[in-house]
DNA sequence: AATGAATGAGACTTCATTCAT
DNA sequence: TATGAATGAAGTCTCATTCAT
């Protein structure tokens, strides 16, 4: 979150020491620049966000933005792409091999799901592709389906795990996925609001109990009466 | 369930003189340009969203538009605003007078809710905020205080009132409400979003089982085993 | 050559007078606007002319030239294009119909060539595309087969009547359109160009000579050296 | 013939120690960069052809320019002057010892201005003075005076040459020069534009037939005719 | 009341020029 | 000497707003 102007306010005094008008940093650029568009574009949403209020986030001019990518819809790309560069793979190898309880595995997709999506330098950008997924609709559907769907599947197959071993009810799976992304998702969106005070909203703590109440709503009780 | 705005009905009546086409009637205007401005920065966002577009889409000329609102902002401002003059009165006078089960007042309050926000005209105003609230932050805070905090008053009181009756468990209630918050205004961004496919997706159906899974969550069990 | 500003340079006195900030004059624009857009692409290419010059030169602003043309490539196009709206139709039908001497055709013809290309408002555009032929691709080939090509044919025309007359020597036609062509398209560089003092030549009279000269060295004089 | 330019010679002789690639030899630059400079400049003007697509075409780099080259403009007038430097001294050394017929000194003349003006590598400059001459004056002038003005006297000369002898007849000779000049220019712009196919054009034979018949239309034919 | 031509500030983008390396 | 990252002024174009009609 340190949107603080790298080079900018460091006037610290000192205008004796005369520093460089500006460093070679081609390296470091591109992820600052991605950093500080996230953060404009996340603000503000593509339009409203201007290239030099990115590029001053930056610390750099309005220029220099333009040798790193080649215009604003770049850019934009760039961020969102940048996003889904961490994929599932993990989980698709746990899905694989778990042998625990359905309970266990669902906090796990979660979790996942939520470090993921949630917990990236890159969290404002589902809240992105909410707002501006009818501008940017080739880009809307990719980020759909390389990233939203994969990760709808593995918490679609952690339910099924739960329905195939009778832990869970036999519920509509796509309906239920929709259910337990909802909160991780407005949770994404609330990090990145001015009302709901971030500062307040314990999201951990969140994740918690909605995942306990969830797990419970799904629980299958019928083998658990049985034995009585 | 007065689905009404204050300007809007009052296009029946008068049909029968059949007055000159391009003088439209003053009074119906206003209603008009909402629901055209809202269609554009909902679908748009406030930047991207054209007055010339929010002018076509009214079948008026940009002019007309300032005759009515005196800027973008104003018209966003009263795009907002119109969605919030419903109330929960009906709510609270319920609340005051159920003496139901909770599930039955929890899916009378949701339902209540999903109407209030999901179901109105300007469906798409929470959509609006989450996006342009850091961009509107006094339009945020007063669609907050008079609108979402009001709502989640009344889910609140209802799960307090399952609490107090012993159905539910003794869940954290803020935490829950915005669980039981999550799904109905992702279905909100949902119904505004190219990639969701509003066709093919059944709200209705999706909230009936969200609340069966989620009554379900919230059940005290203890009670019910006792009873073996 | 009127490039004088139209409504800027009238602050003659009487500030008093509220003049409106601007008039309505949806007609009369295009053209003043292809004036002035001609008189800076002229002088300067079109890259170095100045959307903001070419408004000024046109008293207008620069966000009115969008209303009329909606890049500064289509207005270029339609200051070139609107150079080809004169044909050589007339010049087809008198080339049918003459029967008169070779000299006095050839003369008819070049004149009316000069006037087609260098006495109209657009006589800067064979400049024009000379320059930005390599970058209007498109735009030169349509100007050099729609304009030139017609005027070389009524030229190579004009020559073959002389041959089968027996007036004129059995030349290359097309070497020879290109000789007679040179001073007139020269005439319209020149008639642009700053060094040429534009006022102290006198672009009829060269024209005059230049045609003496030329009958001259295409006449055939062994027909008439034969009769001695 | 020398077509020698101050500084373009030099890269003959050193070529046996291979050098490092990269470290060009200082001395060879100056006229490479020219080289390239003429062609975008020609191909583009001044203003379109950018400082990086001339350093791509020398092979070099922007920044390389510059210790070449203070500015755009020094690099467009260093293009211009090179191509004057060569002057018609000899010329003016053969008219003063000439003394065989007016038809050969004018054709000698004009091949010499042709290989001055079309032949050299910087074939591209009266094209360049002919669109740019608005946006460099000074330049204008010094290329009108120092070379054009030069050329335009020994053709004068040599026309007057002939009529003293009683071979032309007493023409206006400032017209006659630019008729003579006229084919000659225009064969340069041919010469450097897309669409008169330079492939496909042949310039010598177009010289030939041109001077064929200029010379005749310059000849006085009373005193041959008086011979009868 | 309604129009739509005109405005002008501000956005994105380019590119000549500078300068740290 | 050579590079190329960085700059910032200037250009094209958009669009909220004004206002003559």
């Amino acid at each position: 979150m340190s949107e603080v102007l790298a080079t900018d306010n460091l006037n610290s005094g000192a205008k004796a020491a005369p520093q460089p008008r500006w460093q070679r940093r081609k390296l470091i650029r591109p992820g600052e620049i991605l950093d500080a568009a996230h953060g404009q574009f996340v603000a503000r949403g593509f339009s409203a966000a201007s290239m030099d209020d990115i590029a001053r986030a930056a610390g750099i001019t309005k220029g220099t933005l333009y040798l790193y990518y080649p215009s604003k819809q770049d850019l934009f790309r760039a961020v969102v792409l940048g996003s889904i560069d961490r994929t599932f793979a993990e989980g698709d190898q746990l899905l694989r091999t778990f042998a625990g309880s359905a309970d266990e595995l669902l906090a796990i997709v979660v979790r996942m799901w939520w470090q993921a999506i949630g917990e990236t330098r890159y969290s404002g950008v589902p809240k992105l592709m909410i707002v501006e997924s009818a501008n940017f609709p080739e880009l809307a559907k990719a980020y759909e389906q390389q990233f939203i769907a994969s990760g709808e599947a593995l918490i679609a197959r952690a339910i099924e795990y739960g329905i195939d071993r009778g832990e869970f009810r036999r519920v509509n799976v796509s309906v239920t996925v929709k259910l337990i992304e909802a909160p991780i998702v407005m949770a994404t969106l609330w990090k990145h609001s001015e009302s709901h005070g971030a500062a307040t909203f314990d999201i951990d703590r969140f994740l918690d109990e909605v995942l306990h109440t969830l797990i419970r709503g799904l629980a299958n009780k019928s083998p658990t009466m049985e034995q009585f």
